[in-house]
DNA sequence: TTGAAAGCGCTAACAA
DNA sequence: TTGTTAGCGCTTTCAA
């Protein structure tokens, strides 16, 4: 392993100076920069990244917590579009990012905050996790800062990057009633969750707005199962809905498998809106209409929030990532 | 920060006795160990892994090199499945993974080796890499020991895992023979494509095992391509195939769309049968029969290779990862 | 079974 | 602009 020692010994030149001319600092003359380029080149250093770690107190690195991921799932595409995000804005920032993968299922898993500590990381990115994980409590608690996608949060240390839920289920409802649909069922993901009554919020918003009478029977809890799904679909068709909106994709393909068993075709009968954007709605027939979610951009901003927070204390925020109307043939208007 | 000195300071041992009680070695008393765990949890230490590494030869790390992700692409789950492969393994062993997402449009990537040298692994995992990948060339040359996930590698230092492709697409092939299909398609991914050679093997053989005539006009290179294969599935369709072998699940989903296009109908008209198994195949109508990976499976062996290769010395093998035979509705057997 | 001392490769005062 | 020195937190000889 060639260590700054021995670029030190190469070029005559004392190994403080060799460091600092390899970090570029300005206090260090062009000639003796050119020259330890030049040994470093020869002799093919690379730096020794615990070293670094150990020796300087501000040497970053970030956590990338992943919990909830499974093995073989169609919404993992959404979370390697959040792990890109993040990867990229860290190397763009000098800036290590570590991965934790949590699952319940490995063995020896540790606790988040012990994960961090052990790595000396500054600062965490939390995806995938619940309100009520324990691990969570415990990191909280620890005020190292970080930041949670989907789940809004803000403190003096922990900010938070989330959709729009409301918003956008207020779009993905006014484009059911813009498209003529006069009698719109709700398949909701379970009441407790947080996005859940959000998106049901707008939902209810556009109902209202748009003066279409609201009718309780028509909203149903998926439990973000497709086949709880297809099971509320079934009972949503028995109520002569002309349109169901689903508070994920996963839950409208369960929807549209259960209409197309009862015979009825999509969208002439029943429209279908979707949300989340997973890369299978384009590959369903119909195409599923979605709210489709930038979960590269998602993960971007959580990483830019952190590391802005770390280098310039700037203060958390709660940062929200736009997501696309994406109207395909599921949600075509029916003729008056 | 709490350090093995507070510890040392706190119990009155020495930080060298409390060092060994805190890694379990064999010459330190019952008591003593009891005394250090105690003061650990009163102060709550935790090692701190820098220091660790660059102070001890054997702290393990591997690093597990993606490329070719992108940031919403339906195959990304069996890259998650890989990754919790790799994790869950390395958890196991106490070995430490750190991940590189390589992505050439990220800003400041840096070369595989450099990456590895930096954090001073002793190994690596390549997955998704492609055999003239440049960076390759040099992590080989580098003499670290690595294992390449689906391309057959082997050296003194390097393996591999892959699938039995040949034996696979030969199961396929026979599964529609035994359909009663005559005249079996082939959409092949591209011509060069490692993969596909073995692919298209397996389809030869198994024709010719079982009497059924060789034609060379019904063998199509659909690219890895959903459109290219909807392209090459309408050529096959004006040659009235009733069965099409496609080399991957995303072209499968295009010749599907295709043949639904030209109102034939799936199975009765044209058996279709994929490879890969991408979460994908549950989800389109009809389901599609196909040659499922286990993607968390490959990870896993890959993994375990690599740190039995590292800790015993245990020869570099091209290990193979079997796949599960995946019989569904879009090739169920035509009526004689 | 224990402890003193050296050193892993690097950075960062402090002096010169 | 450069070099000397100390030290980050840990492991590991070596000697007791």
């Amino acid at each position: 392993m060639v260590t700054l020692k021995d670029i030190s010994k190469h070029t005559g030149l004392s190994v403080t100076q060799v460091s600092r001319a390899i970090n570029n600092h300005n206090d260090v003359s062009e000639a003796t920069k050119k020259k330890v380029m030049k040994a470093v080149d020869e002799l093919g250093y690379v730096p020794n990244l615990a070293a670094k770690k150990l020796a300087s107190k501000n040497e970053k690195s970030i956590a990338l917590i992943v919990v909830g991921f499974e093995k073989q799932h169609s919404t993992n595409d959404m979370l390697i579009g959040i792990m890109s995000g993040v990867f990229n804005c860290t190397s763009e920032n000098d800036t290590e990012t570590v991965l934790y993968l949590y699952s319940e299922k490995f063995l020896k898993q540790k606790s988040y905050l012990q994960f961090c500590r052990e790595r000396g990381v500054s600062g965490a990115i939390l995806c995938g996790i619940k309100r009520d994980d324990p691990n969570l409590k415990e990191l909280i608690k620890s005020d190292l800062p970080m930041v949670v996608i989907d789940i809004p949060y803000l403190t003096e240390n922990i900010g938070s990057v989330v959709i729009d839920n409301e918003k956008y289920s207020y779009l993905a409802t006014k484009s059911l009633i813009e498209g003529n649909r006069k009698k719109i069922g709700l398949i909701n993901g379970s009441e407790s969750a947080y996005v859940s009554i959000e998106r049901k919020a707008g939902y209810l918003e556009a109902l209202k707005d748009f003066g279409v009478e609201i009718d309780e029977s028509l909203i149903k809890d998926g439990e973000f199962s497709r086949d709880k799904a297809k099971e509320c679909a079934r009972e949503l068709v028995s109520e002569n809905v002309d349109a169901i909106f689903c508070s994920s994709d996963l839950m409208a393909i369960g929807a549209i498998e259960s209409i197309k068993e009862l015979g009825k075709n999509i969208p002439e009968d029943i429209a279908i809106f979707g949300f989340d954007g997973i890369a299978l709605v384009d590959y369903i027939t119909p195409n599923i209409s979605t709210i489709r979610q930038n979960s590269y951009d998602k993960g971007y901003k959580a990483s830019d929030l952190l590391i802005q927070h770390l280098k310039n204390k700037t203060p958390m925020r709660v940062v929200k990532s736009d997501c696309e109307v994406c109207i395909q043939q599921s949600s075509e208007a029916k003729k008056k």
